[in-house]
DNA sequence: TACTCTGTTGAATA
DNA sequence: TTATTCAACAGAGT
């Protein structure tokens, strides 16, 4: 389920492997996940490169190596990345391994919406760097939330905050969370939204943003009662607020869980 | 068995 | 130009 949390909690996965060197190389050129990069590349530079660090930015990653070698990972749907003894025999959806001498790390995705990306070069790809601002920095201002959302005021509220160039790292169940949390409706349109209702948006998107990472980094159970998070899956899943039954319908084109009664809907 | 659903995103279409 | 729809894929659930 990787949104930024999800996202910055697997990356941390293959510290263990940082300061060991890459000695081999698993991976099947035709998969899915490989689409637009080479392959041969990967296979070529990495057997002797050293795994030096990684970053996350929304639902990026980036693995940095010796001799100038950059790896971007996407997690799509369904990817994960994990460590494994180092003799693994690469499983169905094991794309890539990397075997250290004590370890293997390995990325895997069923259904390959997610990406690898190669990079040569003494200074990050060109794609890493274009980033859209991350949410909990402080570049991230209210005002250059406002500006976003005023770009795209037709769009329904919960569309917006998917749109990743606005909002690096969001995905379904923190859209609702968000939402929830600043009581309004997902279908309310960008372009509507008060002064008020701004602000509360914007001290949700931050507060959920780091509150997530904060306790995902102690692991899935750290995850805090009394979110909308543990209610949306079930289809009987009630308002944590005042035990409303939540309401599900598809809105900006993806599931969505929400309370009428703490987010009413516009009048129009 | 057959059909529906799913945490993403980018290409095609309106 | 921007918003919506659909396909890419695999597995789980009904």
């Amino acid at each position: 389920m990787p949104e930024l949390a999800e996202v910055e909690y697997y990356r941390k996965r293959w510290d263990c492997g940082i300061g060991a060197v890459i000695h081999a190389v698993h991976l099947h050129p035709a998969k899915r996940v490989f689409r637009g990069t080479s392959t041969s590349a990967i296979r070529k530079a990495l057997p002797g490169s050293v795994l030096l660090g990684s970053e996350a930015q929304g639902k990026q990653m980036l693995f940095r190596f010796s001799n100038g070698i950059w790896l971007g990972l996407h997690l799509g749907m369904t990817g994960e990345l994990r460590t494994a003894k180092p003799g693994l025999p690469p499983g169905k959806h094991d794309h890539l391994i990397l075997y250290q001498e004590t370890k293997a790390l390995v990325f895997s995705d069923p259904r390959q919406f997610g990406r690898v990306r190669f990079h040569l070069g003494a200074a990050p790809p060109r794609w890493w760097l274009d980033l859209p601002v991350p949410l909990t920095s402080k570049q991230f201002t209210r005002k250059l939330m406002a500006a976003f959302l005023q770009h795209h005021n037709k769009l329904s509220l919960k569309g917006a905050l998917l749109l990743q160039e606005g909002f690096p790292g969001l995905g379904n169940w923190m859209a609702d969370e968000i939402l929830w949390r600043a009581r309004l409706a997902p279908r309310t349109l960008t372009g509507q939204l008060t002064s008020a209702e701004l602000g509360n948006l914007w001290r949700a998107i931050r507060f959920v943003c780091r509150e997530a990472i904060r306790s995902l980094s102690r692991g899935y159970s750290a995850f805090p009662a009394g979110w909308l998070f543990h209610q949306r899956w079930d289809r009987r899943g009630r308002c944590p607020r005042h035990g409303r039954p939540l309401s599900r319908e598809t809105v900006g084109g993806r599931t969505s869980a929400w309370c009428r009664a703490c987010q009413p809907a516009r009048k129009q």
